[in-house]
DNA sequence: CTACACCCTGTAGCAACTACAGGGTCAAGC
DNA sequence: GCTTGACCCTGTAGTTGCTACAGGGTGTAG
């Protein structure tokens, strides 16, 4: 199967899957003769892996470490299990920041009372300590 | 005032307050003789406002247009409002997406049976076609 | 035989910094 | 007077994960 073929059926970007590629995250595949890449189904199947734990959000590196342990099939489940479970305390650290945020800025959000600029509660809030002038 | 002052009373780092510069955020200052950056209070209150917009998730093109309105005292206060509201929109969205993350995710290492890889869950749903070998 | 869709390589761009390399300046201590 | 160290300067390259060209080659349908 040829790249374009390739990305439309994991939904990648034909460039995207250069890249992957280039930085040795999917194996180089062999050529025709036109020198087109020619992917087979273990292509198809990697590839599709790499898309579904992006989707899940880890980060290349993580995929890179999961992509190596899923090919030792005798190691045991734990180090993988690990990656997953580093990756959903970040996701929670990261839904918490969002949160606190969302808290706040809804606060400084609620405070405007659509004057103008000069008495604005929101730009108030973002330079508190601004002083009177030179 | 130094840069090394301007950037600890900020919390920043010397050569984000420089990156600023070069984007044109914050306005450059004068030189003394020996071709330091002097600033001045105007520029901590700058300094200070970014500062304050960026904790609270604003991107600089968003900070950009604060700036830019902030400056003039008269005009009305509701495209600031409209720039935050947006903002509060985009956070609640990231908010829901990784919500829904998280709950995927929560799943996959719920299903995990620490044996080998071979039977691992995770793999599985990470590559739930994967073909039976070449 | 000529459009047109597809493929190739290589490089530059995005956000928002961060980290050097390779210098200059200045105050304190010996 | 001289050195050490902390600070400052410019300019460039790196980070993450792609995306978008530019400037070509290939393959097939009408």
């Amino acid at each position: 199967m040829k790249i374009g073929e390739l990305a439309s059926a994991t939904a990648t970007k034909v460039e995207t899957v250069r890249y992957y590629e280039k930085i040795g995250l999917l194996p180089a595949p062999a050529r025709t003769s036109a020198n087109y890449r020619a992917y087979g189904h273990e292509h198809l199947a990697r590839l599709s892996f790499i898309r579904r734990a992006r989707d899940l959000g880890f980060t290349l590196e993580a995929v890179r470490e999961l992509l190596t342990l899923s090919d030792d099939k005798a190691q045991s489940c734990d180090a993988v299990d690990g990656i997953a479970r580093v990756h959903l305390t970040e996701i929670d650290r990261k839904i918490a920041d969002l949160s606190a945020l969302r808290g706040e800025l809804d606060r400084v959000i609620g405070s405007c009372r659509h004057g103008t600029v000069a008495d604005c509660k929101i730009i108030e809030t973002l330079a508190p300590r601004a002083l009177p002038a030179t």
